[in-house]
DNA sequence: ATGCATGAGGT
DNA sequence: CCTCATGCATA
C-alpha cells in the first residue's frame, strides 16, 4: 500500500441533457423528488479540497425496454462547487435513493442501533485526536451459559479451510487471558492508529486446495441437535457444510448481542487480536451469510476464537488502538436510480458478463460512467455468487412471500463458454442449507 | 444492512 | 477485464 497519490477523483464527464422531467416510476420510489443519481460528497481528506459536485438530474422513468434501448433516462447535470477555506459545513449530501431492489425490498424491522464508526473531518492536514465514539455497554453478561458447540475448545487453531494460510502467524498477543476485546474503551481513551501498520499482510487465498467443491445446494435436512455433543467441525481441518456456516453465523449472532458487542467492536477486535480488522460490514455480512462460501470458512475460525475469549473475558478492558481512516481518496459513491438499476437488472439477465463494448453503450444510455456500470455488473455478480440470496430472510416462510413479488434468484449455472475460460475453479456455492433455491422465471 | 468502490491476484 | 475479499458511505 501506501500510495500517496492524492488525486482527487474529479468526475470528468459533465454531460449536460435535456431535462426532462418526470421520473418516478414504481418500484418504490422513495426518494427525494428531484435528485435522481446523486453522488454525494465528501469532504476532502488531508489538506485535498476537492470538489465537490452534484448531479443532479431528472428522468422519466422508462425502464423496463432491454434490448430496445429506449430506456433512457437522460439528463443530468453536475454541479460542481469549489470548496473554499474551510468547509465546515458542507457535509450536505444529499440523498440518494436507492432503497431496495426489487427482491429484497424487505423492510424488515431493523434494529436501529446507532452505532457509527469513524468520525473524519480533518481539515487541516494530519491527524486529530480521536473521537471519541464507543462507550461499549457493559457486558454484563453471564457468559458461558451453555457452551454448546464450539465453546468448548480452548484454543481453536486458525487453520480453517485451508484458505489462509500464513498471515496472521504473527501477531497473537495475549495468550490467555485478557480481553478479547479491544472495545471497551474506557472512556475516553482512545487510540488512534497507524495506518496500514496493522494488518500488513495479504489475505491471500487461492484456490490451492480444492476439496469443497460440494455445493449443498438443495439439501433441506436440518441436523443440528445431535443428541450429545460432537457436532460442530473440530475446530481443525476440515471443511464446514454450509450448514455449520449457517449455525456458527447464527449463534454467533446471538452472543455477540448477548455479550453487548457491535458488529463493529468484533471487528475491530479481530484486529488486534489476530492482526486482520475487519469493518462491521464485513462481520454484518458473516452473520447475514451473504458471503461466499469460501469467505465464510475464512472467517469463521477468527469468529469462532474471538468467541471464545469473549465470553470468557471477565471484562478486563484493554484498549487497543484501532485503526485509523487513512486519507485515501475513494470516489463518492454513485447512487443509480431506481428505474437505472432496473435496466441495469434487465441487462444482467440477458448476459451477466457484458463485454467491454456492451459496457459502454449501456453507459451511454443510461449516462453513467463506464466504469460505474462495469463494476455494477461486477457486483451484481458477486451478489449471485453469495451464500444467501439477496433478501432471503432466514425463515422459509418468508421466503415465499418474498418470493412471491419478488423474483429471480439463484439459478446459475456454469459458465465458461463464451470468452475462453471464464471462471477459475469452483467457488459457487449457493444456497444455505435448508431453503431457497431459486426460482427464476423468464 | 447494503450499495457502490478499491485493489490484489489471475488470466 | 474479471473475480474476490473488503470496506466506506449511506439509507
Amino acid at each position: 500500500m501506501a500510495t500517496a497519490t492524492s488525486n482527487p477523483y474529479l468526475p470528468s464527464s459533465s454531460i449536460l441533457s435535456s431535462g426532462s422531467i418526470v421520473h418516478s416510476d414504481a418500484g418504490g420510489g422513495v426518494m427525494q423528488p428531484g435528485s435522481a443519481a446523486v453522488t454525494s460528497v465528501s469532504g476532502g481528506y488531508r489538506g485535498d479540497p476537492t470538489v465537490k459536485m452534484v448531479q443532479s438530474d431528472f428522468m422519466q422513468g422508462a425502464m423496463a425496454a432491454t434490448n430496445g434501448g429506449h430506456m433512457l433516462s437522460h439528463a443530468h447535470q453536475w454541479v460542481t462547487s469549489l470548496p473554499h477555506a474551510a468547509a465546515a459545513a458542507a457535509a450536505a449530501a444529499v440523498a440518494a435513493a436507492e432503497a431496495g431492489a426489487p427482491w429484497s425490498s424487505s423492510p424488515v424491522g431493523m434494529t436501529s442501533s446507532p452505532q457509527q464508526q469513524d468520525v473524519k473531518s480533518s481539515s487541516r492536514d494530519d491527524l486529530h485526536a480521536g473521537t471519541a465514539l464507543h462507550h461499549r455497554p457493559p457486558h454484563l453478561g453471564p457468559h458461558q451459559s451453555h457452551a454448546g458447540t464450539w465453546g468448548s475448545t480452548a484454543a481453536a487453531h486458525i487453520s480453517l479451510t485451508g484458505s489462509q494460510q500464513q498471515q496472521q502467524s504473527l501477531i497473537y498477543p495475549q495468550p490467555g487471558g485478557f480481553t478479547v476485546n479491544g472495545m471497551l474503551t474506557p472512556g475516553g481513551g482512545q487510540s488512534l492508529v497507524h495506518p496500514g501498520l496493522v494488518r500488513g499482510d495479504t489475505p491471500e487465498l487461492e484456490h490451492g486446495n480444492h476439496h469443497r467443491h460440494h455445493h449443498p445446494q438443495h439439501q433441506h435436512h436440518q441436523h443440528q441437535h445431535h443428541g450429545v455433543n460432537s457436532h460442530e467441525p473440530h475446530s481443525d481441518e476440515d471443511t464446514p457444510t454450509s450448514d455449520d456456516l449457517e449455525h456458527f453465523a447464527k449463534q454467533f449472532k446471538q452472543r455477540r448481542i448477548k455479550l453487548g458487542f457491535t458488529q463493529a467492536d468484533v471487528g475491530l477486535a479481530l484486529g488486534t487480536l489476530y492482526g486482520n480488522v475487519f469493518s462491521q460490514t464485513t462481520i454484518c455480512r458473516f452473520e447475514a451469510l451473504q458471503l461466499s462460501f469460501k469467505n465464510m470458512c475464512k472467517l469463521k475460525p477468527l469468529l469462532n476464537k474471538w468467541l471464545e475469549e469473549a465470553d470468557s473475558s471477565t471484562g478486563s478492558p484493554t484498549s487497543i488502538d484501532k485503526i485509523a481512516a487513512q486519507g485515501r481518496k475513494r470516489k463518492k459513491r454513485t447512487s443509480i436510480e431506481v428505474s437505472v438499476k432496473g435496466a441495469l437488472e434487465s441487462h444482467f439477465l440477458k448476459c451477466p458478463k457484458p463485454s467491454a463494448q456492451e459496457i459502454s453503450t449501456l453507459a451511454d444510455n443510461l449516462q453513467l460512467e463506464k466504469e460505474v456500470v462495469r463494476v455494477w455488473f461486477c457486483n451484481r455478480r458477486q451478489k449471485e455468487k453469495r451464500m444467501t440470496p439477496p433478501g432471503v430472510p432466514q425463515t422459509p416462510e418468508d421466503v415465499y412471500s418474498q418470493v412471491g413479488n419478488g423474483h429471480f434468484l439463484v439459478d446459475y449455472l456454469k459458465d465458461a463458454s463464451l470468452s475462453g475460460p471464464s471462471e477459475p475453479g469452483d467457488q459457487r456455492l449457493t444456497a444455505t442449507s435448508s431453503f431457497h433455491q431459486v426460482i427464476l422465471a423468464h
